[in-house]
RNA sequence: GGCGAGUUGGCGGAGUGGUGACGCAGCGGAUUGCAAAUCCGUGUACAGGAGUUCGAUUCUCCUACUCGCCUCCA
């Protein structure tokens, strides 16, 4: 058996996981809010916790591992979009959820076992919430319904501040009907133009924080193994969604490990609006980036530390990916080499475990082939893109021949030289040897530019 | 201010208490009409200081620098 380590947020340690019940691994992952396209960011946790889903599924079995990640379908971003495009917020989100999938799948990123969205669950927010009053850890106040944060002993745990630490920083918001300044919404009120539920405090819609508990609650249970996603998140949703959980559940110890991943930046600098680099996933397929491209350069770095998207990573992954599929063209995959899994199960080490494909490249096609796909490259379904078009270079082969063939004679190469430059130009690699010519599309082939050659 | 991450050769990026991966680029060679591709070969890298140790890049502490989160954004 294959010991899994990860690094637990929590602990701040790398410990060995232990599945609660290794028959029933139960993960959940927060999420996009589905108001817009996914940037490059939103796409590192989904590829993270696309690998840590494969191999919980390799180590425990495939039917063994329950993956959930939400969709936050409930937003002010979502309103402010309705208002402004004129449009139903279920049209949106409807429009947005399926980008979403279009883009993940892209990069080659299983769908997990269930996608919950929140607007779909408010009857257990709902509960949940009246529970949390019940128990004496909320409450009402002119139509919202606050936690009350020191109601929760172990407040400020995970992220490693203290409430009052916190309130001394003071960059919250400071409501009159707040109790103490860093509670935190529950409830809120919603007017006409805004969406709601009739709710024991009113018309009105849940607060960000809730979905997460009250989602992870119905579809894993009060104790479940892993929570994952960007660090971006670990205060203050995760810290509230604990909170809350853990006081409507005392019995149940919510998540048992978090993982965190780090941020993402474009050639050095965080991806902002502001600053002009931001781009979404679709912007880079729409470029010609293939997913898989964008997969290999996402995966090169570990997850626990800031990524770094570069052109020249994205070119140097071009490459590598268009010799490894030409390694393993016609090949059957065989097994999958062990040293690959022990080293992404050493808290994910993704960049150790492409290194280790560089290694596996040299030997057994198949075991590469196995491997690779096991981190979900080199599959047919991904692999549209570097495949050599169906064109027929062979005329232009012989003709090549025949007048280099001449030009031996002649020693004039003027006309070889410039045919080769031709149709390097058109993105074709020319191979020239004693054996004779051959010509292979590559990067950048465009058949356009052949005509009249 | 609070929390956290990082600093390995030209670049990217693994890993280890004791001959320092791998990829790209570079350089030399084979090959080629020239190239490309391929093959062979090649590189006195572990931020700085102190400590632990027979021995540290690897462990501990300190310093410097970089970066991120805490604010719409994952």
């Amino acid at each position: 058996m294959t010991t899994i380590k990860l690094h637990n947020s929590k602990t701040r340690k790398k410990e060995v996981f232990e599945p609660i019940d290794p028959q029933n691994v139960r993960m959940y992952v927060c999420g996009p809010t589905v108001y817009d396209r996914a940037h490059l960011g939103n796409a590192r946790p989904v590829l993270v916790f696309d690998i840590l889903y494969r191999l919980l599924r390799h180590v425990y079995g495939a039917d063994a591992v329950t993956y959930v990640r939400n969709f936050t379908d409930v937003d002010d971003k979502i309103n402010a979009r309705a208002a402004r495009d004129n449009r139903s917020i279920r049209d949106i989100t409807d429009e947005t959820i399926e980008w979403y999938h279009d883009d993940m799948d892209a990069l080659g990123a299983l769908r997990p076992n269930h996608e919950p969205r929140a607007t779909e669950w408010i009857g257990a927010m709902v509960s949940m919430i009246e529970d949390l009053i019940a128990k004496g850890h909320a409450y009402e106040k002119e139509g919202h319904v606050l936690f009350r944060v020191r109601s929760y002993e172990n407040y400020g745990a995970l992220s490693g501040r203290s409430v009052d630490d916190m309130i001394a920083g003071a960059r919250v918001e400071v409501a009159p009907f707040k109790e103490d300044p860093m509670d935190f919404v529950l409830w809120k009120p919603s007017d006409a133009q805004t969406p709601g539920w009739d709710s024991p405090w009113g018309y009105g819609r849940p607060g960000w924080h809730i979905e997460c508990s009250a989602m992870s609650y119905e579809l894993l249970g009060a104790s479940f193994d892993i929570h994952g996603g960007g660090n971006d998140l670990q205060f203050p949703h995760h810290e509230n969604e604990i909170a809350q959980s853990c006081c409507a559940h005392p019995e149940g110890g919510f998540a048992n490990v978090w993982l965190h991943n780090e941020m993402l930046q474009v050639e050095g600098k965080k991806m902002s609006k502001s600053l002009g680099n931001f781009f979404t996933v679709r912007d880079l397929l729409d470029q010609g980036i293939p997913g898989e491209v964008v997969r290999l350069v996402m995966l090169g770095t570990h997850y626990g530390k800031p990524m770094d998207w570069t052109d020249k990573k994205r070119s140097e992954a071009d490459q590598t990916l268009r010799n490894w599929r030409g390694l393993v063209a016609g090949v059957e995959a065989g097994a999958v080499d062990q040293e690959l899994i022990d080293t992404l199960a050493d808290d994910l080490n993704t960049a150790g475990a492409i290194a280790r494909l560089y290694v596996l490249a040299k030997g057994d096609a198949a075991i590469f082939k196995a491997s690779a796909e096991f981190m979900g490259f080199l599959t047919d379904a991904l692999g549209d893109w570097a495949k050599v078009d169906d064109v027929d270079l062979s005329a232009l082969a012989d003709k090549l021949a025949a007048l280099r063939t001449a030009a031996m004679e002649t020693k004039d190469f003027s006309a070889v030289d410039a045919m080769k430059k031709a149709l390097m130009e058109a993105g074709v690699e020319v191979r020239m040897s004693k054996a004779g010519v051959e010509l292979l599309p590559a990067a950048g082939f465009d058949a356009a530019k052949l005509e009249g050659l």
